[in-house]
DNA sequence: CACGCGTATTGACGTCTGTCAACATAGACG
DNA sequence: CGTCTATGTTGACAGACGTCAATACGCGTG
C-alpha cells in the first residue's frame, strides 16, 4: 500500500529513535518541502492561528509584498502536499491547517520533551 | 541582535498559537530547508539515532547509492545551519546531532501534544 | 619525508523552484 | 445575461539545488 507524506509522517519513529528508511524520507521530505518556505511558513501560521483554525485567501494575501497569483501558488503546494485543507463558500476561499499533519510531522523531528 | 537559526527556532511561538514574522520565517525556513531532503533527512535520523548520538563519516557514506563528495555535501548543509556537530579525532570526522535544535523545531511545527 | 587513506572543496551540469504578467474561471448581483 | 470580484492557471525567466568527476587537504604510518 502507498501511503501519502502526511500518512507516512504519521508511521515513523522519531529521528532520534531510529534510522529512517529511504521510502520513509523520499515521503516525508516533499512535507518539510513544502514548509521550508518563508512565505509558505508564515500562510501557515497564519492560517493555524487564525480564529477557528481557517483564513480566506482574502485575509492571507495582505500581509505579504506578493502578486495574488505568487500566494495562490504557495496555497496550492501546502494543499497538494496536505498540510492545508480548502473549502469553497460563495466567491471565496477558506483554507484550513490540517494541525494532526504537523502535530506528526512535529513528533517525527523531535522526541516529545520529557 | 541577530540570532542564528537554530537559536530564532527556540524564541517562537507555535505555528498554531500566533503568526510568524517575517523575520522569524526568513530565519527558520533555511533550517527546514536543510532538513527537507531526502538524504539530509537519512543522514539526520543515523546520526541521532547512532549509539552515543555520533557518527563518523565512514559509517554513513555507506548505506548511501551516492559519491562521497556528495554526502560530505549534505553533511556540510546540515553542519552550517547549526543541526549538526563536528569533531575531528585523528582521521575520522564525528558528526553529532544537536537534538535541542530538533526539539525546539517540533516544538514550533507542532503544539505538544496535550 | 613520502605515501595512503579519510574527508572536503571546486567546477560543471541538468533540474527544480519562486516569482510575475497575462489570462482564465466561477459565482454573485444587478 | 453581462459585469464585477475573488481566486486559480499558464508560460516564462532567473536563481537555487543535488549530483558527480577531479582535485585538494590533513593526518597517521612506515
Amino acid at each position: 500500500m502507498v501511503l501519502s507524506p502526511v500518512e507516512t509522517v504519521a508511521c515513523c519513529s522519531p529521528l532520534s529513535r531510529q534510522p529512517l528508511t529511504k521510502q520513509q524520507a523520499d515521503q516525508v521530505a516533499p512535507l518539510l518541502k513544502a514548509l521550508a518556505d518563508p512565505v509558505r511558513l508564515r500562510l501557515m501560521s497564519l492560517i493555524a492561528s487564525h480564529e477557528g483554525g481557517e483564513a480566506c485567501v482574502c485575509d492571507l494575501a495582505d500581509p505579504f509584498e506578493l502578486s495574488q497569483p505568487t500566494i495562490s501558488h504557495h496555497l496550492k503546494v501546502l494543499h497538494e502536499i496536505g498540510l492545508l485543507d480548502r473549502e469553497k463558500r460563495g466567491v471565496w476561499v477558506y483554507y484550513r491547517a490540517r494541525t494532526e499533519a504537523l502535530t506528526n510531522l512535529a513528533a517525527l523531528i523531535g522526541t516529545p520533551v520529557g
